[in-house]
DNA sequence: TCTATATCGTAGCAATTTGGTAGGGTATTG
DNA sequence: CAATACCCTACCAAATTGCTACGATATAGA
């Protein structure tokens, strides 16, 4: 039961483009330094994130990627759906179901594996990119919200 | 953000054993063709069960396996941590966390986890085996309590 | 005591996924 | 026109997954 790298470095990578975010393009090269994240590999999640328009970019020199949306509309889940693709403990409740097994409708552990996506999807949709920021520079006052 | 096999299995076995608790020891052959699972793998999964104490076995002709506890006593968290390993999105929120990053305390991507773990964690823990039983029958009298 | 029935245990294996590396092409700035 | 940086594709080793195979051991019943 776990994420991939991608996933992980994924969501690292969009959270320090939405640190600078309205900073203009930011290097890859400088992402994957800050974030400890092999170039060659970083370049082919954000490939997949710059398909899917959550972040745009500017070529040539100077260049470098940016968010395509402000923070605040941004969802870790949109993140980590683009990256992991849908999340589904397991195929017979995907969303992009082909498989659906005859007994489905009556299955009882269906029905379990769907509680444990419908509450999977409600956390990572309801953390944005702005919840992440603010969080940061609440533990950086020494004032953490998370532990209340 | 799948599980694999092992867990889907395994809690479709552990309920076809709960909906025969009492009945002596069911075999693994009945199991695996009522649940259409490859009987030699379903082998080395119930075997892990075993191990763990979530089912008992008797060896022998009319031997079989059975559960180690009452059905409201078991979890589909207690099936799934056995077979699939601690729940854990990324390894630095993992239970038996060996390798935590230098950043883990303020690493906002791992608050974020944490917060799908737990989230994950509530929903298996709090389900049981006995619950399942009970939402086959009202399943089985037309009455979804699943659609309320 | 023999035999059929089952559980136990381990080895092996093909296919897929993971987590990258490598390297060349293309666009832009100065 | 050169340096920078994105773009794209191919390749690869290691691990994991989802099994199969097969022999050993234990027990019930004839």
């Amino acid at each position: 039961m776990k994420l991939s790298t991608r996933g992980e470095y994924g969501l690292r990578a969009m959270f320090d483009l939405a640190l600078r975010y309205g900073a203009g393009p930011i290097s890859l090269k400088s992402i994957s330094e800050r974030q400890d994240i092999s170039s060659n590999y970083l370049e082919q999640l954000i490939s997949v994130l710059r398909k899917s328009g959550l972040v745009k970019s500017v070529r040539g020199s100077q260049g470098g990627y940016f968010l395509g949306k402000k923070p605040a509309d941004i969802t870790v889940g949109d993140i980590i759906r683009v990256l992991e693709g849908p999340i589904a403990p397991v195929d017979c409740v995907s969303e992009d179901q082909t498989d659906l097994c005859h007994r489905a409708e009556s299955c009882i552990a269906r029905s379990v594996w769907k509680k444990v996506k419908d509450s999977i999807n409600e956390v990572i949709d309801s953390i944005t990119l702005e919840d992440m920021i603010q969080e940061s520079e609440n533990v950086k006052n020494n004032n953490p919200t998370h532990f209340i």
